[in-house]
DNA sequence: TAGTGGTCTAGACCACTCG
DNA sequence: GAGTGGTCTAGACCACTAA
């Protein structure tokens, strides 16, 4: 059953002139319209590569390049041996610089999932911001956001312990950093640098943020201090390329 | 010629178990690190596809797979009638937020060109941001940043011409857009905005960053306001998704 | 006109997942 | 074991570019 008679529809039609628009894109924009219009809810399973290629009358290679640009943008993930599904997402997760993560601009839900929690050695970038010998520990945090029931933010953070000896359990007290922050006597903090990059997901991220392997990605690296100064976070995210939009906002004198 | 000698050489070496990793991937990896090492440089032209096709022991398509990653991480550029070329670009160009951009931190020459200005009607995005109405004329200034020989940033900035009547004149004598600034009567200004979002390089983006077509890039909207908070610039533009790092410091108090 | 990259086909075998 | 997506082949025709 599945969305069987919905790409039907969607085949039905014939193609425009290949000069025009190449078949795999023509293919590639149906599916998408159907995509975000709704018409192929987010979670749907669609047919297998064999018979949708027979659907829309090209080849497995021609539709399969269709389905690829979709899932480097997002908008289908598959998985091998199972199939390939809708991941939609048509629009796009606001993340503001100097505000909550749980923004009201985000209309949907925001759900804040903690995979995680424990010290380990320290990454070597963290081992040098925090200015740790090779070795030493820190608070390992990581953390999946979900808009709707789509994972759209992943992320690694490391606090130095010597700020924060009783991370965890203030952490799980509190529910939330700022919590465990104040626990640990930081009352305000401040974000002062952040790098943003492209990269390509690694298998695990994007297992995590249920994306196609190897599709590209937002990556940013950010730091934290207290009033003072003294570093107190760093934290190493991901989005989806096409997912999120982030924007930054000179901060308000006073 | 070309660097057929160069190919033959990585083609040399037997694959290791296609089960360890695909094929195209091995053939991605030392095109890659004959890239990086620049052992192919920049500007190298490749041999035909059914030629490397041959060297490598692949099908077209299979090689073709390889070369397509590389055109989407910006390390190569196939021009349709013409070949395949080295566009490199090993390290990342750095953008601070809050300096120029002819920034010491990248040690290659930074050159700025300026590939047209004139007056033409205002942008939606723009007539809303400086609140005017359909049809207005604003200043538009195309520009596009070398790295080396290599374009790593297309920029088309819209300013109002009620606080810059004579922006063109003043651009021209000069030569940047912080002498037109002043010439305008805006001493100082600051970046109130910055919108950061994945995307798929437009045709002409991809020409004017001498990319292949449709590869991703990374997209910065922003505005800066003179110390009245008047918005005096909306400037859209655009880097290879994998040739910059963007870098977000929190203002210096004072 | 010759060579290039872009598109497309019709097969094949594989590793993986799940019932 | 049946079905899935991932890989790979050996062809073909096309539009484009440059000499």
């Amino acid at each position: 059953m599945i969305a069987l008679e919905t790409l039907r529809e969607l085949a039905s039609t014939p193609y425009a002139d290949r000069a025009e628009r190449p078949i795999w894109l023509q293919i590639y924009d149906r599916i998408g319209a159907a995509v975000t219009t709704g018409l192929l809810p987010e979670g749907t399973r669609l047919p297998g590569e064999d018979d949708m290629a027979v659907l829309f009358g090209v080849s497995r290679a021609t539709l399969r390049r269709a389905l690829r640009r979709h899932q480097q943008e997002g908008h289908l993930v598959a998985r091998k041996g199972v199939g390939i599904f809708v991941r939609s997402l048509s629009v796009r997760y606001i993340v503001h610089q100097n505000r909550a993560f749980n923004d009201p601009i985000n209309s949907e839900s925001i759900v804040e999932e903690t995979l995680s929690i424990g010290r380990i050695p320290a990454s070597a970038e963290a081992a040098e911001t925090f200015g740790l010998c090779p070795g030493d520990e820190v608070i390992e945090l990581r953390l999946r956001m979900l808009l709707g029931n789509m994972p759209i933010y992943f992320t690694i953070k490391e606090f130095p312990i010597s700020v924060f000896p009783d991370f965890e359990s203030d952490y799980a007290e509190t529910g939330s950093i700022l919590g465990a922050y104040a626990a640990g006597g930081v009352e305000n903090y401040r974000r002062t640098e952040t790098r943003i990059i492209g990269d390509m997901a690694s298998a695990t991220e994007a297992d995590l943020l249920q994306l196609s392997p190897a599709v590209p990605i937002l990556r940013a690296r950010s730091t934290n201090t207290d009033l003072s100064g003294r570093i107190i976070e760093l934290s190493r995210g991901c989005w989806p390329l096409f997912g999120v939009e982030l924007v930054f906002e000179a901060e308000q004198a006073g």
